[in-house]
DNA sequence: TTTATTTGGTTTATAACATAAACTAATTTA
DNA sequence: TAAATTAGTTTATGTTATAAACCAAATAAA
């Protein structure tokens, strides 16, 4: 009756980054910052805790001479939100 | 853009609960425990939760000589459950 | 009848989690 | 050169979800 809600996409901050994820083809650690509100602790944290899923892929880089972190979503990250809302859909109705 | 999401609707299990509730005019403990599969610790305590947030009552009562806990939504908990729901329309897509 | 076993829970302990605060390091601005 | 900003990471802390242990009453088995 009710599917397991996967516990890497069932948290606020995880969920925001991968809706954003889901329909840019990548997004760098600053432009999650502000479309999310997180502090940069917050967001760091929970980019390792996708990227270590598999679910995005982070690339660490420079813009000028500024650092900058990349992201993406994986095929494995974006099958897992898809699962995530179906499942949630149980849930909450429709 | 990512509106707040009430903590006491973003678990899984309680979740689970209201969704229940939500459809029907009451459910007792056991019911709940069945649909939800969750242990009796975990349900006692996130109907606790519920509670003392005023989205479901509680009372406790016989089922013939079994003792019975019987849960019903509040109109607060339906209102919470809506906003939810509306909520994370907005990680999830439309 | 006494002794398991089941029912219907509650309480307590623990591990995982989300988050903020503190920190680092480099860059840009005053 | 000093201060402030950018772009993060690390660490500490309080909350949470969850399971495990427990309890009391009822029922079934011996």
């Amino acid at each position: 009756m009710f599917p397991k809600l996967d516990p890497l996409l069932h948290s606020e901050l995880r969920l925001a980054v991968m809706s954003l994820l889901a329909e840019v083809s990548q997004a760098d650690f600053t432009y999650l910052k502000k479309q999310t509100g997180a502090t940069s602790g917050n967001l760091s944290v929970q980019i390792d805790k996708l990227q270590s899923a598999g679910y995005i892929a982070v690339e660490k880089g420079f813009k000028g001479k500024m650092p900058c972190t990349t992201c993406k979503i994986t095929a494995a990250g974006a099958e897992a939100f898809e699962n995530y809302v179906v499942a949630l859909k149980d849930y909450i109705g429709r």
